[in-house]
DNA sequence: TATTGTTATACTCTATAACTATA
DNA sequence: TATAGTTATAGAGTATAACAATA
């Protein structure tokens, strides 16, 4: 069997993906929240709503079971359903005054917490590993199909 | 609010690997595993089989959700629990002939399929991206406390 | 007809903690 | 006392598909 190239780079891709989320879920969940659901909180922070669709595009979440973290949210009071007017088939989700609050509450800790992970990284360490990033971003935007 | 400066690259290694575990995942729900449970059969591979404790960390599960994850396989029959002689408090997981035959099955055309995702990604791509990843990797290491 | 979101179902994973049997 | 794995519990996410309302 013939050893493909790219698995070498998608396993370090996933073991720096893994290392960083361990930390940063285990940190979300001593927040009281799940991880989708500090990613829906987050998602939302400094913006007037969005629908469903577009929340799910962003997050990656599929129609079915963002209802039920929405859900979760609406009932801590932290998100609002409201009516789109302008197509009555689509529900904007937004934050609510307390969302607001827990989002700018948590999410500016959360950032200082998981920056440890970086503690020395230097300007040219993030400018070299962004460049190559972005770059495989790019490519595997234009190779691979996309979710929705 | 200041804008800390790893955000963006790790927004890049968040949408590069959710990108790809998009399409793996996808995939390997249609060879009838969930992804969890391929991550197992891929790990014991090419193995005499190993413990749980060696099979939870490689695969960054925790022992109670391990024990559920190699029942499932286990019903189907694709590996088995053996009695660590060394250390009676140890089990060893390894695949049966079935888990053997399923693994060679499965593994090389998902590496084929997942392979297209870097189509057209050269040598010097592939370089300069594991430089970057193996670099952040050994950071990561150092920096964060292991789980486990 | 196609799209947006909900509902229903059934299953899998997860965290947590108490438990057992060994060491 | 500590460790390896199991069990129990409850909750959360997931895939899938059928559905209602609207476009």
């Amino acid at each position: 069997m013939k050893k493909e190239r790219y698995l070498r780079s998608i396993r370090l891709l996933a073991e720096c993906f893994h290392a960083f989320q361990h930390i940063s879920d285990t940190h979300v969940r001593t927040l009281g929240l799940t991880s989708p659901q500090f990613d829906i909180l987050a998602t939302l922070g400094n913006t007037e709503g969005m629908s469903f669709k577009e929340l799910g595009q962003k997050t990656l979440i599929t129609k079915g079971t963002l209802t039920g973290i929405v859900d979760r949210l609406e009932e801590k009071g932290l998100v609002i359903r409201t009516c789109c007017l302008e197509d009555r088939r689509s529900m904007i989700v937004r934050l609510t005054e307390q969302g607001q609050a827990e989002f700018e509450r948590l999410f500016g800790p959360h950032i200082q917490f998981c920056k440890q992970a970086f503690l020395g990284y230097s300007d040219e360490d993030f400018a070299a590993l962004d460049r190559e990033l972005a770059k495989l971003k790019s490519h595997l935007d234009a190779t691979m199909p996309k979710p929705g």
